[in-house]
DNA sequence: TGAACATATGAATAACTGTTCATATGTTAT
DNA sequence: ATAACATATGAACAGTTATTCATATGTTCA
């Protein structure tokens, strides 16, 4: 009279329609593929530090090489990726060129991933 | 051969004092490391396209290979990935095992990123 | 028990990525 | 024009990564 344990349950679990479904409720194909390659810019701890540190205030090359500890030549290619991908600019004062944030969600996504981390890193602190 | 170098004269940017401005703002190095890991994971399309999937509905696998047309194996080790990143979590039912998103901050990433994909695609469409 | 299904996993490989090194381009002052 | 400085860039190399293949584990059903 307790309660019936099933050892199994003859659910029928149809993939082609929960596939279907997920399909249907999805961004296109293109979309997610530019979604990835987006994140790839922020997957390199060199490329974060520097556009974390230009949210803070624009920066030369040089400055970036001071603060990262990494070569010149590094920061350079780099900084080349984050202007193609279109998330920083640059303008030339003298024989400096100042790199800034060329958009606002770029701050929004760093913060959103810092949040993401101090608030998982409290729920579990373990392991 | 202590060449005396005479410094040039001072310019108006210093790139020091800069570089300690930034630092003094700046996360902790760890802290922007794993940032970068965080978004490693979202930067492979495979793997957003299953978090996506998964912010929608529960799935198994098969779902999954079903939806983005990927080898079982491939879907598994990519799961495997998020399993051990705390992002996705896994149910057992008979046979199956459902996936689903660990984490409101996934989607959230996921959705601030789309944004930004938009926004900037009707900002500068030409080029 | 064995057969069929669902998922996981180790190893191998091919493709990709970040850094370094050497060098080039561009700028300013002498 | 030359030197010194600031940045960019191509090639090469080492390290990483996603997929595939083969196989293993775990589950249900006859």
């Amino acid at each position: 009279m307790a309660t019936e344990v099933f050892t199994h349950l003859p659910e029928e679990h149809d993939h082609k329609l929960t596939a279907e479904f997920a399909r249907d409720h999805l961004p296109s194909e293109e979309e997610l593929f530019d979604l990835a390659e987006l994140f790839k810019v922020f997957s390199d701890s060199t490329r974060v530090r520097i556009m974390c540190a230009l949210s803070q205030t624009e920066m030369c090359v040089y400055d970036l090489v001071e603060l990262l500890g990494a070569s010149q030549s590094a920061i350079s290619h780099q900084l080349r990726l984050l202007r193609t991908s279109r998330l920083v600019r640059s303008r030339r004062v003298g024989k400096h060129i100042f790199y800034s944030l060329d958009d606002d969600h770029v701050s929004s996504i760093i913060r959103t991933g810092l949040e993401h981390l101090r608030h998982t890193k409290g729920e579990h602190d373990h392991e």
